[in-house]
Formats: C-alpha cells, structure tokens, sequence
DNA sequence: CGTAACATTCGTACGAATGTTACGGTGCTGTACT
C-alpha cells in the first residue's frame, strides 16, 4: 500500500478510498489484486481526475470503470460504439451479480427505452451509443441525474470514425459539458500521436491525467510479403497458413474476397474456415464470432468489421491480405494476438495492385463539389424537413453517386453549421474541411505505406509513430531483422509425415466436418 | 487496380466479341412499410 500517500481530498481520505477500492475488488470482482496500471486509474478517478488510459485489451479496462461504480455516487454512463460489445459488457457485470445495469439503444422497443429513462436514478451502470447520448430526449433525462463518471471506451472510434463515419462521435464534448462535467474516462487500446490528439481535444481532457502503456508486443513479430497479383498472394497465402499455427485471422479489404478465401482456405487445405463481414445478419455474425471463439475455427476471413472487443488469448498469426490505410488500425487488428504471451506472427501480403484500393474508400468519405452544392442548396431552400426527411435526403444523394458517409457528411455539416450563414459560405467551409481531412488521411497512408516498404526495423519505426523508443528487441523481431516464416513452423506439423499427408486422421475429418457445417455449399 | 455487369458493335442480323462504367469498408438510428 501507499502508505506515504497524502490525503489529497478532505472529505474522503484517499488512502481511505483505495482501502475502499481494495475491498470492492476482493468481494465484488473476486481479484486478490491490481493489474497493470488499474491502481493508478482507479485512484486519479476516485480523487476526480480525468483520465486517458491506453492498455492492451484484455488488460482489464473494463475493470477500471466498474471498480469506481461501488464506490462513487451516481451513474456510471459508459459511451460504446457496438451493440454487441455493449451487451457483453452488460451481461459481465449482471454475472458478477449486478442487477443495476442497463443499455439503452434501438434493441430496446419504445417503452423499454422510456422505462429505462425513468430508472435512471436507480442504476449504477448505463451503456450506450453516441448516437442515442446525443438524442435530445435522451440528454434531457440524464442531465436531471447525477453522473459519477462519464467513460468513453474504444476511444479511438473518436478519431477513427467520428470526422466522417459516425459524426456523433465529435459532440461527446457537448454532451459531457450538457451533462455537468462529469469526470472521464477515456480507455483504448491503440493510439497513435493523432488519434491522441483528437481523443484529448474531441472529450476535453487537456488536464487529464494519462495512463498510457506501451503498444509494443515483443512477441508478435512482423513480416511482409511482396507479390506480384492477387493470385500470387493467394498461393503464398494458402503455402503459409499450411505451415504456421492457427488459429489465424486474415484480413481483406472486401466482402468478396473475405468469403473467396474462405472457400480457397477450406478447400485446399481442409481447414475449418469461416468468413465474417458487415453484410451479414447479426445473427451469423455473432454465430461466426461465437464459433471462432470457441476455438471451433482454425481461420477467420474477415473485414475490418472484425474485432473490436474481441478477446481470445491463442490467436497466433494474423494476416493481411489488404493493408489497412491506417498504422493506428493495422496495429489494432495485429494486436489480436498472441494475448497468451506466445509467439504471434503478423503476416503482410502486399501486391502493388492493392496500393489503390486504401484511396478509393478515402474519397468514398466525401461527396463531389458538384454534388455537395445541389445538395446544400437543396437543404437551404427548404426541399427537406429536418429531421423527418433525412432519411429520404439521403437516399436522393445516394442515388446521385455519392456513398452513404458521403450524403451523412452533408447532412451533418448542414445540421451544425448552416444556422444563418449564407449557403455559399458553407459550401466554401465544406470544401476546405474535406480537404483538410483528406490530406490527414493521405498523410495516414502514406505513413502505412512507408513502413510496409520500410528498409530497416519495422518494430522501431512502429513505435516511433506511436512516439515510442524500442528497449529490447525480440529474438524473433521482424523480417528486416532476419526473422523468417520457418521460424514459425508450427509443432501441429511434425504430424506430417513426408509426403505431406497428415498422420492424424481423426483431428482431419472432425476438421473436414466442420467444414461442412461451416460452409454447407462447398 | 481488378472485376463484374451492362452496353455497344459487328455480322454469323441474333449470338459472340469488344467497349464502358461502377464498385470496393467500418454502424448507429427512426420510421414507414409489409
């Protein structure tokens, strides 16, 4: 204990609150102690300090905001950006016993939505997204309430999607300052210096104390691998998941091709795949994700619909067949494995004819002068009634060419900025902020590009965007520092006996059967 | 960039060959319809 600690805050003691602490995370959380940096967090929030923590997931965020709800008074308002990850959480904390939890979103029919408003005196914690906090209604009811803390988790939606995918993201400030103040938290597990930057400025955490542990994980390492077209990547794709340990996620940048090799995966090698993509019905998804979990597949193709919240300890390698277009995301989705303290393996597969692809979702974020200007004119001359027309405004701006993030774009530059001021002058503002974004983006893949063909250490020069120095560099670095795929032959295949046929039958046709289950068509 | 779906062109005057264009990722919400 701090037994030198001084008692900063006269009304309550703060070693008598940790004591508190100590107490609420034998009998409540059942954990004979701390982890990491919970100490600190849990102690700056009781003393009613705002926080910005960065830790590897499943290094016990979540902890860091439920601890505090035993203890401080009011309601804990956790911002989360999934559905899913908000009723998993939920259904943690109600398994520890916990009855004062709720999640209000569009699961919820209109009365269960009233129900909750009216309860919120008596809960202790209240998931929900950004776009139902931002909800007049909603913000109403909580403002009467009072809020002991105020988190943010995934916080790096904030700069991630919230300048263009999900604009709700940008208004936390509002809402927290509509709400009193309350203290905040905000929890991620990947942030680079500008996704930092946007997280302090976007939640107003300027004096905020930082817990930022490093992103460096010694034991994955890094290797690319240059192709010369989609087929190629495939065949080395198929040659490297037959010698490494699974199971594995691989990434792509399409919905097509996460289910193309999927198919190619289970055919060739007699794996038990699975794809996973925003196209899917929620249902599949959560049946895909529950499977993979369960360690019932050995690869997951997925988009980068895949992950978030996602926390299985013995993923061993995860491969990129598309780059993402930012280091913030790929760290994020290479940081899946190896939560088990073994050796994961993070596999690029680059072909230049991918070096387009990252570009054309950029510009999909924003709509073409030309479009921008009817549509802002449309809205100036009243054609829609917000917000009962959004939806159809939408539409019509789709139907143009734009995409949806495009059309929202409009919309929400006109809801917030539009008051009074000439179109023109809007018009003008919307063209700058699309370019100002772009080229921070552009900036973000150039970054990305520069370390695929990046000539010395990729751990050093990682870490250097995320403003980190390397200390101690692993026996299995990265490619540049000599490591190769034979290093991680796996142990699955000294089961192999020459020719190339695997020895245990029985483990290939309980994996050949789950593969019919899997994929009933193939 | 690569692919697929559609359009145009050629001559085998209705099916094959070639040309053009659109698309690609992430999710919340409310409301009106079946």
């Amino acid at each position: 204990m701090d037994a030198l600690q001084k008692p900063e805050n006269r009304n309550r003691p703060i070693d008598q609150e940790m004591a508190k602490a100590e107490e609420v995370l034998h009998k409540v959380f059942g954990y004979s102690e701390f982890r990491n940096r919970q100490r600190e967090v849990v102690n700056a929030l009781l003393k009613h300090q705002d926080v910005f923590a960065m830790m590897p997931t499943g290094g016990g965020k979540s902890l860091c905001y439920q601890l505090p709800g035993y203890i401080l008074n009011g309601l804990v308002l956790i911002v989360s950006p999934l559905l899913s990850l908000m009723e998993d959480q939920a259904d943690s904390l109600r398994r520890l016993g916990e009855n004062k939890v709720r999640t209000l979103n569009s699961m919820l029919n209109p009365e269960e939505r009233k129900r909750v408003l009216s309860q919120l005196r008596q809960l202790r914690f209240l998931f929900i997204s950004p776009e139902m906090i931002r909800q007049p209604r909603v913000s109403r009811a909580l403002e009467k309430v009072p809020i002991s803390l105020f988190v943010v988790d995934e916080a790096h939606c904030i700069s991630q999607w919230g300048h263009e995918f999900r604009p709700d993201y940008l208004h936390l400030a509002e809402i927290r300052i509509r709400l009193g103040s309350p203290v905040c938290l905000a929890l991620t597990a990947t942030a680079d210096q500008r996704v930092k930057k946007d997280i302090v400025r976007y939640l107003h955490l300027e004096s905020a104390q930082q817990f930022l542990m490093s992103v460096d994980r010694p034991n994955i390492s890094f290797i690319v691998l240059e192709a010369k077209n989609s087929e190629d990547k495939t065949n080395q794709l198929i040659e490297l998941l037959g010698k490494v340990e699974f199971p594995g996620i691989i990434y792509c940048s399409g919905r097509e091709w996460s289910e193309k090799l999927s198919k190619d995966i289970s055919k060739r090698l007699g794996f038990r795949t699975a794809f996973y993509h925003g196209g899917m019905e929620p249902e599949d998804r959560r049946k895909i994700q529950n499977q993979f979990l369960s360690g019932e597949l050995d690869i997951l193709c997925c988009t980068n619909a895949f992950g978030m919240g996602i926390n299985k300890a013995d993923i061993r390698v995860v491969v990129h067949f598309h780059y993402p277009s930012t280091m913030n995301a790929y760290l994020q989705e290479v940081g899946r494995a190896a939560r088990d303290g073994g050796q994961g393996l993070a596999v690029l597969l680059h072909s230049p004819a991918d070096d387009r692809l990252p570009e054309a979702f950029i510009d999909s974020n924003y709509p073409s002068p030309s479009i921008l200007k009817f549509a802002l004119n449309q809205l100036d001359q009243g054609e829609y009634q917000l917000p009962k027309d959004s939806e159809r405004f939408i539409d019509v701006i789709r139907i143009m060419g734009a995409g949806e993030t495009a059309a929202r774009f409009i919309l929400e530059q006109f809801i917030t900025k539009s008051s009074g001021r000439p179109v023109a002058l809007l018009y003008d503002d919307c063209i700058r902020l699309i370019e100002n974004r772009r080229s921070v983006q552009m900036k973000d893949l150039a970054r990305m590009r520069s370390w695929i063909s990046e000539k010395g250490c990729r751990r050093v020069s990682c870490l250097s965007y995320f403003g980190e120095k390397l200390e101690t560099k692993p026996d299995l670095c990265c490619d540049r520092c000599g490591a190769k795929i034979g290093d991680f032959l796996s142990h699955q295949h000294s089961a192999l006996n020459n020719s190339g046929i695997e020895v245990d039958w029985k483990k290939r046709l309980d994996r050949l059967l789950a593969c019919e289950k899997v994929e009933p068509d193939s």
